[in-house]
RNA sequence: GCGCUCGUAGCUCAGCUGGAUAGAGUACUGGUUUGCGGUACCAGCGGUCACACGUUCGAAUCGUGUCGGGCGCACCA
């Protein structure tokens, strides 16, 4: 919608325009300020220009109106016109929202190392992830789910030296010291169980089989991360698993050239080249390479791939390493802007004002399986989808346990749940509904409909600027007008019955959709 | 010390490609339709948009600096 009224301006004023919603309504639906900064080149008053901006505009059947206001020129689209788009979206429903964009796109995100459960911590990210995920499905592209398995590396040689430790002490009920870096909680005793019945108990003091535990351990951990994920409805397409990917070290590093050089032993890659700090190391003297050797095969990886542009979303912590992988995919042969690195913030959670109780079972970590527990994958999804993912955030957790409309979720449901509700109570069949017009509505209902129709603005703005808050933002507001709107008005009996429930529905879609693009299904009753 | 990032109402946060009177929830005060779900709605209270300077017709938004918070500065991942 606002791209054709954009484009038509930008026909008619010969120039790019910027469009804004004005924030009184009574202005008209969209307006810009484009006389402004007409004004010094024109070397006219904005008020002028402005005026015979809106003058020379003839008529359009888009437009009912178009005014110049002090300086600015107002938009009001015609009735026939919301109408048409109006009806096209409720017979057009899987389309609605979509821009018929096809690029692939490969989205990386959650990746955390297969050695626990997933933390508060990670279900931002993911969260964040899944629902760029489906905002830009939505949109109409081609978007592959990824996560990267880091199965190589110290923390899984500590995996298997830590089931070892565990096995010990909670089998063989030996006293063992735990150095602080091992893993430990619930599920490493129920893993050191599950490892004595396949592999017996010696396999707890074998030094020699620490890998080989530690490699069966990862899948079972990951099979761990998987159920997390899927009990907050998110899944992913595919796994790249980091050790599988050094066969191909060789190939990597001779299309690297000379980027990488030896001296001291060690293998570097001349990463200061571009923007970084220092060269870094991806081999080592004994031969065994660095995280950043893995994460350079992998990336070469994707780019052979054959996508148009790679997203990654990493915590925020590793803000510093973003540098290096750039510069290796360069050196690579790949333009550096198609990897795009987005950053997810820690998160602290509240109980009751106080701070939220660190689950000591789980190893003093706050576990995503327990907050789900506790308030919902639905409340968990919005609460982390309406904040900024790369700023820090604060939230209590029995804020999202109440009923009312200060809980964001039950409110929108809610909203929903009404329109269900009225038109089941409708004489009127659906058929009479849908052939109504949605012509001759009051300011408020013309507000709620051109509300309503701009849920595929907004999920285009929140994909494409990446902040995914601007749709839980939406929601909220276009769930406070439906109550409002109910509020103030009676539907069933009146005159306008038909053209009133046609326009519920429009509001009852685009409640809908948005809430399928937090990974939330849409309550009909409450 | 260097780099990144943030600083908006008592609290949690939106708004940031510069634009009309800075918004929401919460908290607190006070109200509401003999009617479709009062699990709703309305009003009031509450702001030097950290501070300073600059750019501009116009700055919460852009730039520089200061102060304050977070994160990072590994051959860990």
């Amino acid at each position: 919608m606002k791209q054709r009224v954009a484009a038509l301006l930008r026909e008619q004023f010969e120039r790019d325009v910027v469009l804004e919603k004005p924030k009184d309504r009574s202005f008209g639906h969209f307006a810009t300020p484009v006389a402004f900064s007409l004004a010094k080149e024109l070397r006219k008053s904005p008020i002028v220009i402005a005026e015979e901006l809106a003058s020379s505009f003839g008529e359009d059947p888009m437009f009912s109106a178009v005014e110049s206001v002090k300086g600015y020129i107002n938009l009001r689209l015609s009735e026939s016109f919301l109408d048409e788009y109006a009806s096209w979206a409720l017979e057009n429903e899987e389309i609605f929202g979509s821009i018929g964009e096809d690029e692939k796109i490969l989205l990386e995100f959650v990746s955390a190392n297969p050695t626990g459960p997933l933390h508060i911590g990670h279900a931002r990210g993911a969260v964040y992830g899944d629902t760029l995920l489906r905002l830009g499905r939505k949109l109409g592209f081609d978007i592959t789910a990824e996560y990267y398995v880091n199965d190589a590396g110290n923390q899984i040689d500590l995996l298997g030296l830590s089931i070892q430790l565990e096995g010990r002490a909670s089998i063989l009920n030996e006293k063992v010291e735990y150095p602080e870096s091992f893993y430990r909680g619930e599920y490493m005793t129920d893993l050191a169980k599950e490892a004595a019945d396949v592999f017996g108990t010696e396999i707890f003091h074998d030094e020699s089989r620490q890998k080989e535990l530690a490699m069966w351990a990862k899948d079972k951990v990951l099979d761990i991360i998987v159920k997390d994920l899927a009990d907050a409805n998110i899944h992913f397409d595919t796994f790249v698993s980091e050790s599988s990917l050094y066969d191909d070290w060789d190939r990597v590093m001779a299309k690297m050239g000379n980027s990488v050089y030896s001296a001291e032993d060690k293998i570097w890659i001349r990463s200061s080249e571009h923007d970084d700090e220092k060269d870094r190391v991806v081999v080592r003297e004994d031969g065994r390479p660095t995280y950043l050797a893995g994460d350079i095969v992998y990336h070469n990886q994707k780019f052979e791939r054959g996508y148009h542009h790679h997203i990654n979303i990493w915590g925020a912590d590793h803000h510093g390493y973003i540098p290096r992988v750039k510069a290796a995919t360069e050196f690579l042969g790949y333009d550096s802007k198609k990897l795009e690195v987005l950053l997810s913030q820690m998160v602290s959670l509240l109980k009751d004002g106080e701070p939220y109780k660190m689950s000591k079972r789980a190893g003093n970590v706050i576990l995503m399986s327990d907050i789900i527990e506790e308030i919902g994958a639905d409340a968990l999804r919005f609460i982390f989808a309406s904040k900024k993912s790369d700023t820090p955030l604060e939230f209590d957790v029995n804020e999202l346990k109440k009923e009312d409309s200060s809980n964001p979720i039950f409110y929108i449901n809610y909203a929903h749940a009404r329109i269900q509700t009225i038109l089941g109570k409708s004489e009127l069949s659906m058929e009479e509904i849908m052939q109504s017009d949605l012509k001759g509505l009051n300011a408020d209902a013309d507000g709620l409909l051109f509300e309503a129709l701009l849920l595929p603005e907004v999920i285009e703005d929140a994909f494409v600027s990446r902040q995914v808050q601007k749709m839980p933002e939406y929601l909220k507001s276009l769930a406070a007008r439906l109550h409002k709107f109910y509020y103030d008005y009676r539907i069933i009996g009146e005159e306008d019955e038909a053209k009133l429930l046609k326009l519920f529905l429009v509001v009852a879609l685009s409640l809908r959709t948005g809430l399928s693009m937090l990974g939330i299904t849409a309550k009909d009753r409450m």
